[in-house]
DNA sequence: ACTTGCATGTAAGTCGTTACATGATTGT
DNA sequence: ACAATCATGTAACGACTTACATGCAAGT
């Protein structure tokens, strides 16, 4: 997954694995995110491969290394975005514990739920600022840019921001239902 | 998560490798499942660490390892179920295809949604089915059923069912946007 | 002077996966 | 007889993570 949301990124334009890290936290950040340390051997797989090439900008003594994505590199990201899209188990440590919960105290039990309410609460407040940003930088942009583009990334923006208001809906229902039963 | 998931079973009751897998496709599977082949480690790791012993049972000339919970295991398991629950990221690849999704065409990219929602709907059905059978068979259990294990399992297994109807939900509209915009 | 940000990289470890390999038991 | 299911295990690999290690550049 990672080596395709770096040559996506690259396809974007050329970056350093700074600049990838960066742009990863900022687009794909809020649903996946690299650490720093997993980018650049995944840059070293990617160069092995042909799928990308690097070239130095020297800046005084520093030596930037700019990666860029190949011909083939951008066949084999077309190819993979075009495949069926699998349906994926939501893999969430939230649900174990739930499933679980009996062995913890109901107190607890409560308190957890409403902890977790509010991380979500946090979340959803950011992401929201995240589409104001977002729209306000598409207005004051004078450059013509890729529509449909745009349109994909605040599609997904959106299914971030419709998720967490899913979970903060269920969770907040399934509190009042373990209140009510005792 | 897998060594809390095979602790988490054998409270419920002793059990063979193979019996923790049955079990877990059976309970926690439509969220987390486990292949056999890392199980077998998972367990050699929590023989290591005392948190699970076992014992053998002579069927004929098949020997069967029992496993069973120790009291560190059980320690460690509660201590988890305790501990806060942490919010993750939806690491869901279908939101990093829709994110790209401006390199596919609108065709394929309609097809691959529609066929993406035909998916969902059959975990939908398939697990209004296995709601239906938990419900039968604490129905017709003449046992003393642990009542707070039931209703954390089945609301485990009702967050799963609201969680694809979810995604149901906002794929479909996210479908007729498209086909409206175009 | 000092902190923050830019910049690249390695090492060790975690947590899993698929595929392989083997064999006993039970039901038809 | 044979298929399904019970039963245990290894090997090779994948896809990361955290922590470490280093050093330049720019702003306050």
């Amino acid at each position: 997954m990672q080596d395709k949301i770096i040559l996506g990124l690259l396809l974007d334009g050329d970056k350093s694995s700074y600049d990838i890290k960066k742009n990863m936290e900022m687009s794909t950040g809020f649903f996946y995110n690299s650490s720093q340390g997993s980018i650049q051997p995944a840059l070293k797989k990617l160069l092995q491969n042909g799928h990308v090439t690097f070239s130095e900008e020297h800046q005084g003594a520093r030596v930037k290394k700019v990666y860029a994505i190949t011909k083939e590199g951008e066949k084999e990201f077309i190819e993979w975005a075009d495949e069926a899209i699998s349906l994926e188990k939501p893999r969430d440590p939230a649900l174990v514990k739930m499933f679980f919960s009996n062995y913890v105290e109901l107190d607890r039990k409560l308190e957890m739920i409403e902890e977790y309410l509010h991380e979500i609460k946090i979340v959803i407040a950011t992401m929201k600022t995240m589409e104001q940003i977002s729209l306000e930088q598409i207005k004051n942009s004078k450059q013509a840019l890729d529509n449909e583009k745009i349109k994909s990334r605040l599609a997904t923006l959106q299914f971030g921001m419709d998720y967490y208001i899913f979970l903060n809906e269920w969770y907040e229902k399934y509190l009042r239902q373990l209140k009510n039963d005792n």
